[in-house]
DNA sequence: GCCAACGTTGGC
DNA sequence: GCCAACGTTGGC
């Protein structure tokens, strides 16, 4: 039987990587290399599955927003870049026989149109307990709810049919 | 650019 | 294994 399908938020800033980086080529990939947090590895590496959508947060930006969907389109395994010495984000520590850092392939779907901020996350009482509204809040790869995924879309289709 | 919040490191 | 020091994140 198939695992249900989850639901993420993962934050990026888009000066470094943006969802229009996504974008620009159809049907492009990218793997989400980089990240050095226990949290966020073991999420990566143990939760997250092929099919499992993803909300794209550009964060340090003004305002920062969900700019996007993207789906898993591979599964965690090893993040090479911790192996090259000349990566930006090599770990010593890290070993080929038992790596310690892990990512995940995503594929863009779609951009949200509009983008739903944070202060309209914040705003809307339903979505108080969603991670990324909660004060000092910084993994970069969060669990969503069902129920929370759906809310961001009902807003965006709000704010589209309002505008 | 500031700085509060948080995670990690390392001396003891 | 405690915890001060340090580095990073990310909203503001």
């Amino acid at each position: 039987m198939p695992v249900a399908k989850k639901f993420w938020l993962m934050k990026s800033e888009p000066d470094a990587f943006s969802f229009d980086d996504l974008m620009a080529e159809p049907d492009a990939t990218a793997h989400w290399d980089g990240v050095r947090n226990y949290q966020a590895r073991n999420m990566m590496r143990d939760d997250m599955q092929v099919g499992d959508k993803v909300f794209f947060y550009h964060s340090r930006t003004k305002p920062p927003h969900i700019a996007g969907i993207a789906t898993v389109v591979k599964a965690g395994y090893p993040d090479h870049t911790a192996l090259d010495p000349k990566a930006p984000y090599f770990d010593a520590k890290s070993d080929p026989e038992n790596p310690r850092w892990f990512m995940v392939d995503i594929q863009g779907e779609r951009a949200l149109d509009p983008v739903v901020s944070l202060d309209d996350l914040k705003d809307n009482p339903a979505l108080e307990e969603m991670k990324v509204v909660q004060k000092g809040q910084r993994l970069s790869v969060q669990p969503v709810t069902q129920a929370e995924y759906d809310e961001v879309l009902r807003m965006e289709e709000r704010m589209r049919t309002n505008s």
